[in-house]
RNA sequence: GGUGAUGUAGCUCAGUUGGUUAGAGCGACGGACUCAUAACCCGUAGGUCGGUGGUUCAAAUCCACCCUUCACCA
């Protein structure tokens, strides 16, 4: 190992405290945790700091909307994530919150030196205002129709379904998600963050960080375009903390959440001597800094957050690890499939390790997405940590504790196989330091299958039967239970409790990296528990079918995410009826759409559809089909459209419209 | 739309600078075993490496275009 006790501060990205812990959050900490309990394994000094990310607007908004206070909001909801974290085995040296003194004056304190510097300036722009709940709104929170798709009900920044980006006034007729009422546009006066001058000092930063490759390309991209300063302050009302000196400024949530870091770190150390502000985070500090994050925050970690401590005098990360999102089943996560999954809902039902095992399977180093399999979950933890590895001990074991009074012999049966599981220490360590787990995992199940295949050749259950071979007996299992052992301290990491049985089962005190090269002879063990159990499908059906169903009153991160089911009442808003086609046309300038003119009994309508890949007009005609006959009329490039007509298909060719069995009249209501 | 990724056996993934017959684990099938949480061991089958075209003595690997899925666009 490395000759150095290293210093290595390290960080997760703060949770928003506006909703709860899901599987998708938990590939973050679960990563950080097993490097850091690595580290600390390694015999590093390894600090592990996080926070709840506690300012902005949507806190703001949720604490109003529940009737208490943002600090009560966000408190109730950090005392939730040191719950759940701490279940998952999630081993913070301090989770605080950025609504800290602490915070506060770090803050204040990088402010002054970037404005001293002359990195801040103001200026005044325009935004959309709503008038009746008297304050600015972020882009997220007017919605109306995208100027470019046409498509209803997007935000104000970036239409969902094709992808455009624009500003909120760009929204055809946009509306405040608060009041309702239309937004006016209003002038007032932002600070801003002088980050295009610092476009070279990030280039010396990052390529001192070693990124991930990816990530280079994406930050290259970034420098393509052009830095452009950064907006850091919000108007009154804002849940935060206010800019010295102003009387209704508050710092942008991004600006305060990073300083949280440091906040967090610096509320430790005032409570642990051993630790030194300063040490870490002085522009000449030899410690390590480094960051976990999602991919989709690379943009403040990578650019804001090093050019602010570069212009502020402090150090800089040594490095941002990012990694990619989870999907479910190879889908997005999402509550109506069962496949949005709290953190506390996989509690309930599954162990902890089983998770951690395998997110470590699957985890690399790069910021592709993993895939959260509930079939393949079942089949690989099974396999790999109860068929495979706990088996080992569970089957040396029992020879060891009825036949040699639980004594393990002096020697080793074979100290050269012994001696290859020693010998991959290191590159296992590579591999934890690099983040590969998913290759560190690989290389232990490999050895797991070679002990394994080691008791399978010297069959101790039949050496048993003669008394001549007694003492063999005892060496052979001896030798399992010792690459059990070292395999066990080279997961530990990952699972950290099943570790810590297994050595108070092997009857050690503490377990240190190294001590996986020696092996443990001649000392008593304690009798085999089972270690882990198999994760049975109904516990995964049960915590789908949960995740389904009742959701946590505080755990919607965002209104959209809310429970998808509607009433019979909603659904009886719809009026479906039956029409048919009298007349269907292209569209002049238009790709996609067909003009169809609809008999739907007692009128008729003109309705644009965007079928025209899938079906030729003239075979339309004298056709049956089910038409949204109460959609509020749209103005549209090429026309009026005066409702919907009913299809299924992922687009393109695959558009297939729903039609009526015979007998069906245009005009009848579809229920 | 622009940019960047992604696509390899039923599933989850490896495949280094292009180089024999494309690999692993799981699953399936067959056999063996019974120490062990029906675990473990041996063996078999299974792939036009997203598609098309190109460069090359040689392409999963390099190039072009197209398709899938995804992310980012402050």
């Amino acid at each position: 190992m490395s000759p150095l006790r290293r210093k290595i501060l390290v960080s997760s990205a703060l949770p928003y405290a506006n909703g709860s812990i899901h599987m998708g959050h938990l590939v973050e900490y679960l990563q950080t945790d097993i490097w850091v309990r690595f580290q600390k394994l390694r015999g590093h000094t390894c600090t592990y700091v996080c926070a709840s990310d506690a300012h902005g607007t949507p806190i703001m908004l949720k604490a109003r909307e529940l009737g208490i206070s943002p600090q009560d909001l966000t408190e109730k909801i950090s005392a939730e994530f040191i719950r759940d974290f701490s279940d998952f085995g999630i081993e913070f040296d301090n989770f605080y919150t950025t609504h800290s003194p602490e915070n506060e004056t770090l803050v204040a304190d990088i402010y002054g030196k970037l404005r001293d510097s002359g990195d801040i300036y103001t200026r005044t722009i325009e935004q959309s205002y709503d008038e009746k709940e008297g304050m600015f709104l972020p882009d997220r929170f007017v919605r109306g129709t995208c100027p470019v798709c046409k498509s209803a009900d997007q935000y104000g920044d970036a239409c969902e379904v094709c992808g455009a980006t624009y500003s909120p006034e760009d929204l055809i007729e946009p509306l405040s998600v608060l009041s309702g009422t239309p937004p006016v546009k209003r002038e007032s006066e932002h600070y801003f963050f002088k980050l295009s001058e610092y476009g070279d000092r990030l280039r010396e930063w990052m390529e001192s960080a070693a990124l991930d490759k990816n990530m280079l390309a994406k930050l290259e991209e970034w420098f393509e375009t052009g830095l452009q300063d950064w907006d850091i302050s919000r108007d009154a009302p804002y849940f935060g903390f206010k800019i010295p000196g102003t009387s209704d400024k508050y710092f942008y949530v991004w600006l305060d959440a990073p300083v949280g870091y440091m906040a967090s770190f610096k509320n430790l150390c005032d409570r642990d001597a051993r630790l030194d502000f300063d040490e870490y985070w002085s522009a000449d500090s030899d410690t390590e800094l480094y960051h976990f994050i999602g991919k989709d925050i690379m943009y403040f970690h990578t650019l804001f957050w090093p050019a602010v401590l570069i212009g502020s005098g402090y150090r800089t990360p040594t490095s941002v690890f990012a990694h990619g999102f989870l999907t479910v089943n190879g889908q997005k996560m999402s509550k109506a499939r069962g496949t949005f999954i709290n953190g506390r809902a996989y509690l309930d039902h599954l162990n902890p390790n089983h998770l951690r095992y395998y997110y470590a399977a699957k985890l690399g180093p790069t910021i592709e997405d993993i895939d959260l399999n509930l079939d393949d979950f079942i089949a690989r933890v099974n396999s790999d940590l109860v068929g495979k590895l706990v088996n080992i001990a569970s089957r040396c074991a029992g020879f060891i504790s009825k036949r040699f009074d639980g004594e393990l012999a002096d020697a080793l049966e074979n100290e050269e196989l012994f001696a290859s599981f020693a010998n991959s220490a290191e590159q296992i360590a590579e591999h934890y330091e690099n983040r590969e787990y998913s290759k560190a995992m690989r290389m232990v199940m490999t050895l797991a299958d070679n002990a394994n295949r080691y008791i399978d050749e010297y069959k101790p259950w039949l050496m048993i039967k003669d008394e001549n071979q007694t003492e063999a007996v005892q060496a052979v299992c001896t030798q399992g239970l010792n690459m059990f052992r070292s395999l066990m301290i080279y997961l530990a990491p990952v699972i950290p409790s099943v570790a810590e049985s297994a050595r108070s089962f092997l009857n050690e005190e503490r377990w240190h990296w190294d001590n996986a090269a020696t092996p443990l002879l001649g000392t008593s063990i304690n009798k085999f528990k089972p270690l882990l159990t198999r994760v049975e499908p109904e516990q995964v059906k049960a915590m789908v079918e949960q995740s389904k169903g009742s959701l946590t009153p505080t755990a919607d991160a965002a209104p959209a995410e809310q429970d998808d089911n509607i009433s019979i009442d909603d659904f009886m808003k719809v009026d479906l009826r039956i029409a048919r086609i009298e007349k269907a046309e292209p569209v002049e300038g238009a790709d996609k759409l067909l003009a169809l003119t609809l008999n739907v009994g007692d009128s008729t309508r003109n309705v644009f559809a965007g079928i025209k890949a899938a079906y030729d007009p003239a075979t339309l005609v004298g056709r049956h089909v089910i038409v949204v006959a109460n959609l509020a009329p749209r103005k549209m490039r090429f026309g009026v459209s005066e409702g919907m007509v009913l299809a299924a298909g992922p687009g393109g060719e695959d558009i297939f419209l729903l039609s009526p069995d015979a007998g069906a009249k245009p005009g009848m209501r579809v229920k």
